[in-house]
RNA sequence: GGAAGGGUGGCCGAGUGGUCGAUGGCGAUGGUCUUGAAAACCAUUGUGGGGCAACUCACCGUGGGUUCGAAUCCCACCCCUUCCGCCA
């Protein structure tokens, strides 16, 4: 949630940005709720205080009828009044969460996807001479992907992958737990993009693939039912990302300064229940409801946060480099980045078979509007406490990007060849 | 699944219904001492809200209840730990 205090000190800059996100939040009667809550506090607490003082009398010796008589009477009240009260708090929490992050004045301002902007294309697409295969042609062919029994077994958008396909996989994720845990690497791409935070390399971590209710909810993601798969047996739920997994990894916690930068590479099996998808994307192993994904978490010093941010793309468009996928910059407009992100960033690669740039990556910044809800504060060396900011950024979505490549490397002749970067981590193999 | 024990401040850990927002220790911050550091000693130090402020309120896992008054008593729930059983 956003600080009560910003809104009441930025009204309109406040209605206004929250339009531009395509929010039709309801400043006024929020203020006006906020007024309501904070005079009634006021009148309770004065309430309790000669409840106290009342009580306080009535120490050690024998409590007069007078004196009892006078706390019963303020007892009565306040039962009243506390009643009234968590009514108009209520309705306060609700509208308070309604209220989105602000978007950075550098996000282009835009009402639907169709705004975003893209930044710069970095690699060619490749020229094929020949019409080329889509992934499940080039699954069937070298027998790698295997729909039509998952979906007996598990439904629709699970699949079987399988031999080559699952090495690449095995390798890709070396590769990047190899490549993020360089401090040269970090330390390159920190000077080279100008930014100013530590070269700290990031820790792997493998995350729990389910969380409880309680901390899910804390972690301001919206559309959880939408989203996510609850296993109501146990109240629990099911990762859609290791993003949700490792922000709440530090909920209620205070932090002292010299863990910052605290930097997560996180490797989990995500599960999307997809809802409201059907007939979308159905061929392939594009969208599916179980795939497993490499993700950056970073909680930083409020000062830090946006050159991480920075810093997360950097490395994103460093490894699509690497690995020589085309892809597009996309600075998403406001409609875009999504209620807790002040600004965000998606990288397209180039999906030869259908001819399009398609989202493989994103990129979060949330400021402190995340760790406001999770309660995750830093304690400043001069014991100040702050809240903590947080980003996070895909670093590689599995089934996508094993699309990816090998559609962008596939030869007239039908074979896939495997990126060069890969190759030592498959004894050296050139092709599946 | 069965049984037992727990959840208190940044951390550890005390806490007979009123003098407890809470002893003590660690850590942190400031100071004394020292060429400097360490050690020792002294002082300060929970979080969040309201108020310009003095100050005030809440918070001892969560939610109810008893009481003039609850960290403390009662009820329900959540979570954790240990043992047994089962299991990769």
């Amino acid at each position: 949630m956003l600080d009560i205090q910003f809104i009441r000190d930025n009204r309109e800059l406040v209605k206004e940005k929250s339009k531009q996100k395509g929010y039709s939040v309801n400043v006024d009667e929020l203020l006006r709720a906020d007024e309501e809550r904070r005079g009634m506090l006021t009148f309770i607490e004065a309430l309790r205080a000669r409840r106290n003082e009342n009580a306080d009398k009535m120490k050690g010796g024998k409590p007069s009828p007078e004196l009892i008589e006078e706390g019963k009477r303020i007892k009565t009240e306040l039962a009243e009044m506390e009643e009234r009260f968590k009514g108009v708090e209520g309705s306060f929490t609700t509208l308070l969460k309604s209220v989105p992050n602000m978007p950075f004045d550098f996000v282009p301002v835009g009402v639907t996807e169709e705004e975003n902007q893209v930044v710069k294309t970095v690699g060619e697409p490749p020229h094929f001479d020949f019409t080329p295969k889509h992934d499940y042609q080039l699954g069937a062919d070298h027998d790698l992907i295997d729909k039509e029994r998952a979906t007996k077994i598990a439904g629709s958008r699970f699949v079987y992958l399988k031999g080559g396909l699952v090495r690449m996989q095995l390798a890709i994720m070396q590769f990047v737990m190899q490549t993020l845990g360089d401090e040269k690497v970090i330390a390159r791409l920190v000077q080279e993009n100008g930014l100013d935070v530590s070269t700290k390399p990031f820790t792997p971590v493998l995350p729990p693939a389910m969380l409880r209710t309680e901390p899910y909810e804390a972690s301001a993601r919206l559309n959880a039912e939408e989203v996510t798969y609850k296993i109501e047996q146990d109240d629990l739920w099911l990762n859609a990302s290791a993003e949700h997994t490792l922000c709440t990894m530090y909920w209620n916690e205070i932090l002292p300064e010299d863990m910052f930068p605290i930097r997560y590479i996180g490797y989990s099996t995500s599960f999307r229940r997809e809802a409201g998808t059907y007939g979308k994307d159905e061929e392939g192993i594009f969208r599916l409801h179980q795939f497993d994904k490499l993700e950056m978490e970073s909680l930083t010093t409020p000062e830090t946060g946006l050159d991480e941010h920075k810093l997360h793309i950097a490395i994103q468009e460093y490894l699509m480099q690497q690995i020589g996928l085309p892809y597009q910059f996309i600075q998403k407009c406001t409609a875009d980045i999504g209620k807790p992100n002040a600004a965000g960033v998606d990288l397209n690669a180039w999906f030869p078979a259908q001819g399009k740039w398609r989202e493989t990556h994103t990129a979060d910044y949330m400021t402190d509007y995340q760790s406001r809800d999770l309660k995750i504060r830093v304690r400043r060396q001069d014991g100040r406490i702050e809240l903590v900011h947080t980003a996070d950024a895909t670093g590689f979505a599995m089934s996508r990007t094993l699309k990816a490549i090998i559609e962008n490397n596939q030869t007239a002749d039908g074979r896939i060849m495997i990126p060069e970067v890969l190759r030592s981590f498959m004894n050296g193999q050139a092709e599946i």
